[in-house]
DNA sequence: GAATGTGAAGGTTTTCACAGCA
DNA sequence: TGCTGTGAAAACCTTCACATTC
């Protein structure tokens, strides 16, 4: 599916984002007792229109009925299933500074199926005390502790400095997705996934809108 | 300049975030005494294509020097100016929660101008406490005080139950740019930009490329 | 009647390719 | 010669509009 070797339709980074979006509505909708939704109700709750909502979810398959609308549990199964979150996803923390200890706490990861299931860092100090339940490790057993609990997914929370360093260790446990709050420019293989979150960048971003009484679009 | 009122060139939201990558880029460059640097160079450091790079400033001005390339700290200089992070924004924190602390004491925002000057919550055991030199203000005074301290920006870091109710107050003391974190679409007049950051969402969309072999462009 | 699914149109962003300048 | 600045082309993404289906 998607595009895969065989696959036809490009499915843009865009379309992916929103599917988050519209699974986060569709988890509300279900809350409030919604059996169907129709394109236009959605896309109103996420400043979208109405083509674009079908648009995105054709690109996956035949998902509503004509004239009523998505069925809402399970449109919301369907996205689930795309996006790969209709399962658990075993986590590894990366650096324990002020990032990522409040990552290890933040429910909503743990809510979407993404489970910290270790910490690591390099501060002596650090290793062995406990956050949220879990020991943190020292980053030297990383390459076998990530193999041994079968991580799928990385998040990078160390000093720049340092982050190259790591993450080579990181891509050679196997490690396939790698979501990086380093503020600096990672290099990796071709088949590693790598993401950077730049907080900083946000804020220069509103500085930009508001310096310039620049409208954005949306 | 830019798309002010009598603006002529529609800048997209892609340039202005390459804009803080050629910003980051550019003031390592300066610290490895570069004194000029080349579209291609620039490029491949960010890996953007050349021509990408001139055209996105070429929006703003004509930078460079033809046989050449742009002048490091002439050209930092200038991108810092339209990003208008040629000077220190004041911020405001709400909410102390795990993310909250974390991004009081994130070093990189400090580092980029923006300071955090007040800390808000309404919760009477951390009112009163100490962050990083700051003292936790009670929300109730929110209004009051983001005028008296001159904010221009606030972060949001509350749970997302409170956060509409929050955001209103927020908007009623005149701040104009908001960050948000809490995962929930949030209502606001059309003067004020509201950036949504979901963390969720990007270990889902990590998810989507590792659960579908999904070859991102960049 | 109501709302989906989708080609085609329209709009935006990126890349190309080259004229022009240091 | 080397590299910028930029129209034009190509690629990409969104919106339109309507045939189709329930």
């Amino acid at each position: 599916m998607a595009n895969k070797d065989t696959g036809k339709k490009k499915i843009s980074e865009s379309t992916i984002r929103r599917l988050s979006l519209y699974y986060r509505a569709l988890s509300l909708l279900e809350k409030e007792n919604y059996e169907t939704i129709a394109s236009k109700e959605l896309a109103k709750r996420e400043k979208l229109t109405p083509a674009q909502v079908r648009k995105d979810l054709s690109f996956f398959g035949s998902f509503g009925t004509r004239g009523l609308g998505y069925p809402v549990t399970e449109l919301k199964h369907r996205i689930a299933k795309i996006l790969g979150i209709d399962r658990i996803w075993n986590i590894a923390m990366v650096g324990v500074g002020n990032i990522g200890s409040a990552l290890v706490s933040y429910k909503e990861f743990q809510r979407q199926g993404f489970s910290i299931k270790l910490i690591f860092d390099n501060d002596q100090r650090k290793i062995g005390s406990n956050h949220k339940g879990l020991i943190v490790s020292d980053i030297k057993d990383m390459p076998r502790l990530l193999r041994e609990h079968n991580i799928q997914m990385v998040v990078l929370a160390v000093p720049a400095i340092v982050a190259q360093y790591i993450i080579d260790d990181v891509v050679a446990a196997g490690i396939k997705a790698i979501l990086n709050f380093a503020p600096i420019n990672l290099q990796v293989p071709d088949d590693v996934y790598l993401r950077n979150e730049n907080m900083s960048m946000e804020l220069e971003y509103l500085s930009f809108v508001i310096s310039n009484h620049y409208k954005p679009k949306n």
